[in-house]
Parts: structure tokens; sequence; C-alpha cells
DNA sequence: ACGTATTTGTTCGTATGTATC
DNA sequence: GGATACATACGAACAAATACG
């Protein structure tokens, strides 16, 4: 693999056009790992660091992710994930022609906090309804949920998710028509070891945590929850 | 300065509850870096262990923030920065008893790339007008924005601009009843350097960064605005 | 671009006090 | 009392980010 140089245009620059090319024609598909720079720049007969510039420029473009030790991938285009009155998960996969997928890790009755309390308007201790969930998006990890519901008004909300394994449908049983989302908030962080490992991204990449409330047709929240999203393969859409 | 010990209360704990005091007191105001964990070590002839041990329960509680190579940091409240169809950057900071001010990094007029052209639906490089400001909140830096307006129909907007210093106002001078938010996309990331600088953050903390488009009342796009914020100082808050 | 000092972050190991069965 | 697990506290060394000349 040869070069001409001295032609005016960079080495670095003739590499990553090269490059670039290779992805917009998907020989390096989106989600793969490039060749590592050391076989790249023995490829192209260069040092590694005339490589290294060339990728930063990809990178620069978001075209593609450096992760340090693991590679270079390409990078997969994000996820809308929209919110507005009436989010539901799966639709808002489904209209992006994805296959959405839940994975329950684990439900649980436990006494309500300060803050589940204040939002959930129930006290302190009363029982609250947990639910711990892996939203994937095509078989790829997305967003990383826990859900509280005051178990008062739906006592027999764990069995019904585990027989219809949809929060909505599960709603549905327990007698609540339809929810609508009161207010969403949005922060970011670094995500703790757990959360990289089941998101499945580097720690040294931002997650994306979302606080949201579902109230029902009276305006009583029937749904406090809490959402970690990937920060690369995520972005929330708000239309009001 | 000496503790007593062996009493059932951990060592870490009355520190925690010392240094709580201090911060409660404004001994360190917000904002202010606590005396390093050696100092404090040896200030209470302790161990940095033990002085670490009651900073991270502080950390826990959001009463600090650490940066590694810097110190730690009182931390103040985080802002609430509110997205509905009516949003201004000042209103919504004066609605929590803050001050906003917004600097004006640079005003230009430039050639449309695609991403703009397409929303603002103007023909790829067609002339808009680009304003990059600095949002700060009671002079601490919040955000760093960047906003495009097509040329053709607000031609002396950058003049009205620096007359009134409101984004609002100028868009009125320039003939512009009102507008209305349209749809927000929210996503995170690692600032670069420049963006760590100028809002004043460390580089290892992510930012969020906002795309969003206001319409006027018959739908036409008037803006499209991208604005980074420190991650630890602001949360989205979004109501349908 | 590079070295040095400062400061927080992490990981060993060791010893001791406390609660529980 | 004895065994055991767990939290507390100390010590030393090194890693990583920052600030500065």
């Amino acid at each position: 693999m040869s070069l001409t140089r001295g032609d005016g245009v960079a080495l670095w620059r003739k590499i990553a056009t090269r490059l670039e090319e290779d992805i917009r024609h998907q020989t390096f598909g989106p989600g793969e790992r490039l060749p590592t720079e050391q076989q790249l720049a023995s490829r192209f007969g260069v040092n590694r660091h005339t490589v290294r510039r060339s990728v930063a420029s990809l990178e620069d473009r978001g075209l593609v992710r450096a992760e340090q030790g693991r590679g270079t991938f390409v990078q997969e285009g994000v996820l809308d994930y929209q919110v507005g009155k009436r989010t539901r998960f799966s639709e808002t996969i489904r209209r992006q022609q994805k296959t959405p997928k839940g994975e329950l890790l684990q439900a649980l009755e436990v006494p309500a906090d300060r803050l589940v309390a204040k939002v959930l308007k129930i006290k302190p201790g009363a029982t609250v309804i947990r639910l711990d969930r892996m939203g994937y998006v095509d078989d790829r990890p997305l967003s990383l949920a826990v859900h509280y519901f005051p178990a008062q008004r739906f006592p027999d909300l764990i069995a019904a998710y585990r027989s219809s394994r949809s929060i909505t449908a599960a709603l549905k049983k327990s007698g609540l028509r339809d929810y609508t989302r009161r207010s969403t908030k949005v922060t970011t962080r670094m995500p703790d070891s757990e959360e990289a490992r089941l998101l499945r991204m580097p720690k040294i990449r931002p997650i994306l945590v979302t606080e949201s409330v579902n109230i029902d047709g009276d305006g009583k929240p029937i749904e406090f929850g809490v959402a970690r999203f990937a920060g690369d393969r995520v972005q929330i859409v708000f239309e009001p």
C-alpha cells in the first residue's frame, strides 16, 4: 500500500479520506472495530503517529470512537429516545424500525425513601413496588431503569408484570386505563463500575440520567422512574 | 484539634459533622475550596483515609465535589434549566432567584452547513447569522451556546443584539412577535479543552449538549441552537 | 513540549474494636 | 467464652489529573 507524498495533501489527510470511504461503503460496518493503529500504520507504510492523526480527525467528526485499551470502533447512529406526554419505551423504539426487549433484573417491595415518597405523594416508609429493568434495542443494552409504584394502589403489579413482561400492560391489568408523562429531568454523570458493566460501555464515557414522573387521568402520580442511558448511544428528544 | 475516641461514634462521622457545620455556617462558602486532605488530617489528628471517608460521605450527600488534582469544593445547588414551549434563558434563571448574564463571544455571518440548512429549511450555503454566547448565573459560567438564524429574514440581527444584549429583544426588533420551542435534543459527552476552560470545569466531568429549534407562529424555523452545560451544575427539566 | 510540585484517587497490608451466632 | 464477620483506623506506596514555570 503506497501513498504519493509531497503533492500538497498531507499523508494523514489521505489516510483519513481512505478510512472514511471504507466506513461509508461499510467495509467497516457500524459498531465494528477498525484494524489496530499498528496494523493500519504498516498497511499504509507510515508511522503510527500519522495514523493517529487521521483517526483523530475521524473521531472529531464523530465517525469513529476510540476506546483506550480496546480499540477504535465505527460509531453507530444514535437512537432517539422520544419524550412527550405519552412516552412508552417499546413504541418509541419500534417507530425507528428497531426491536425493543426488556429484561427484569429484580422485583421488590420496599419502604419508600424520602425522595420516592415525596414524588409519589405517599408517606415515607409506605410500601412501594420497585422494578429494575434493562432495556435492549436489537440486543444491545440501552437503558438501565428503576421504576417505583405505590404498592397500595397496585398490589399485584409484580405478578402482572411477570406474566405480560410490559409495564403498560401490567398497569392496565391493575386497573389503570391510561397514564401520561408529567415531567422529565435530565442530568449527566460518569457511570459507576456496575452501570458500565450492565450497559456494556467503557467507564470513561458519561451516561444520561433521567428522572421522570407519570400520572393518571386525575393527576395522581403512579410511577417514578430513574433511567440511565449510555451517552453515546442515545439522545433524548423532547417535543412539547 | 482533638477528638474523643471510643464513644460509639466513628471518627469519620465526627469529622463529617464538623465539616458539614462549617459548610452550613458558610465558613466554607459555596464554590470555595476546602483545606487539602493532608491539612484536614493533621488538623484533626487522624489518618488521611479517615478524612477521605468523611469527605466521601459529604460528596454522597451532594454537599461537596472533589476534583482530582485541584481540590475539594463546596457544591452550589444545581440549577433547573426548564424547557417548554416558551423557553427563555433569563426568565428561567430569574424564576430561581438568580441573576442571569450573557456575554457575546462572537457574531458572524457564515454560509449554512448541511445540518444548519436542513434544520432552518434554507439552501445549504445560504447566509446565516451565528451568535456565540456564554451564559452566566450569579457570575458563574453555566452555558456555552451557538445560535443560528437565517440572515435573509433577520438582516440586522447582529446590530440589534449588540444594542439590546438579548436574543428575544433583538428578534422582536427584527419584526418577530413571538416564537416557541419546537424540539429539544439532549446528549452527553466529555468536554474538549476549550469547552472545559470556558465553562470553568474539570475535563473529566461530562457536559450536557442540547440542540433546539425555535419556530415562529407559522411554524417556520427561525433559530437553531446548540448549547453546552457543565453537567454537575445543571439539570434539564422538561414539562410538556 | 517538558519537568516538577500539588492534590485527589486507588490499592496493598496490618491492627483493632464491635456485633452476632 | 470462642469463632467469625464486618466496620474502623492507620501506614505506605503509587497512579492520575492539574497547575505552573
